[in-house]
DNA sequence: GCTACAATCTTGACACTGTAAAGATTGTAG
DNA sequence: CTACAATCTTTACAGTGTCAAGATTGTAGC
């Protein structure tokens, strides 16, 4: 896609939030200003001000489109062992460990406090729930096959995000130490999560 | 403790750290600013730099006696209900998600990305290991009483502390729906996420 | 095709932030 | 009592989010 020129941008908002990836990729949380991501974009520093209201609602839309990507590969994955009850559960797992390690910075912002009246961003409750309820027929899937302990699905749902994306945030903040990493690889890790979880 | 007019403070670092807690509680992390920091101690906003060489060196403080508070609340728990490993974990985790939900800032703070280089704060990693050790106490006396699944103590604890940990961080984040904060306490919750992984 | 409008982008300004440098004040070791 | 080191203030600067005013441009309606 060749870029003129012009005033108009054509595609600013988009581009804003790819440019703000990028930065966070790069700098980091603490590295992400709007003027950055506005030079990074080649408009003037008050540009974004005609796409977001806010900062918050850039970091917002940054993190929808985050939650949107993580949708995509998770269900790619969900589809793809659809037919292998055994391992579908820990691929997913995998895949969302993946997701967080593959773009740290981003995936912290999408759940940390940076973005503080989540409220505010329907789109971004909307997407966050998307993804909630993909995990949800997940369990159902696994549940149904006598990988998961029945009960409600919604609940066994949280309990299984909450043990891998605990794990994953103790991993990013580095609170795993240094002699547990040392002796399993991180997929085991994941793997031996799952499996306190799971039945067998 | 009487405040004389000097111009040496006296205790001016831990005042910092007090005045930090407290803006956190008030106005979030975004509202957490060296210089409002610095007014409500009564000083200049230069003068933190006596005692912090970073706004960052500040936060780690503020979380690394985050920690020891943490520390204390937990093993006092885990000391009261020492007799009673059948009660013992669900009330050290619910001692704990309490903590958080009693400062949610200073808690999201103590475990999110705002602290960027933490290993540069050995005091802050040995006040969180100090933590983890803790847990993997309590979790040793688990298994010995067959309330958890055996294996590497280490492991185990950090599939406790994920499970606990991940629902806490869903819970501040507001990403636990609200048909299921309906339908069950937090309390309830707490328990049925313990119930998943513990035996019996 | 022309025109008026609305969307988009730029410029300039402001208050607030973290941080550095230089100097003022004070406790304390000798 | 004095010199020094620790502590605190003052001043300054670059970077930040945000706002207001104006410039540019696509486009709907004639």
């Amino acid at each position: 896609m060749p870029k003129k020129k012009t005033y108009h941008h054509g595609d600013l908002k988009n581009a804003l939030i790819n440019a703000g990836v990028e930065i966070l990729a790069k700098d980091g949380v603490s590295g992400l200003s709007l003027r950055k991501v506005a030079l990074k974009a080649g408009v003037s520093h008050s540009a974004p001000y005609s796409h977001f209201v806010d900062k918050q609602a850039l970091i917002a839309a940054i993190s929808t489109e985050g939650f949107r990507q993580l949708y995509e590969r998770v269900s790619a994955v969900a589809d793809e062992y659809k037919t292998k009850p055994s391992r579908q559960m820990i691929e997913v797992a995998w895949a969302y460990v993946q997701f967080a390690l593959d773009d740290r910075d981003r995936f912290k912002v999408m759940f940390s406090d940076v973005l503080e009246k989540e409220k505010e961003y329907p789109e971004f409750i909307a997407e966050s729930q998307r993804n909630f309820q993909l995990l949800r027929m997940i369990v159902e899937a696994n549940q149904a096959s006598g990988k998961l302990r029945s009960g409600p699905s919604d609940l066994v749902a949280l309990s299984v995000w909450g043990i891998v994306h605990g794990f994953v945030m103790l991993l990013l903040e580095g609170q795993i130490s240094h002699t547990v990493l040392e002796k399993k690889s991180v997929r085991e890790l994941v793997e031996f999560q799952l499996k306190q979880i799971m039945l067998d």
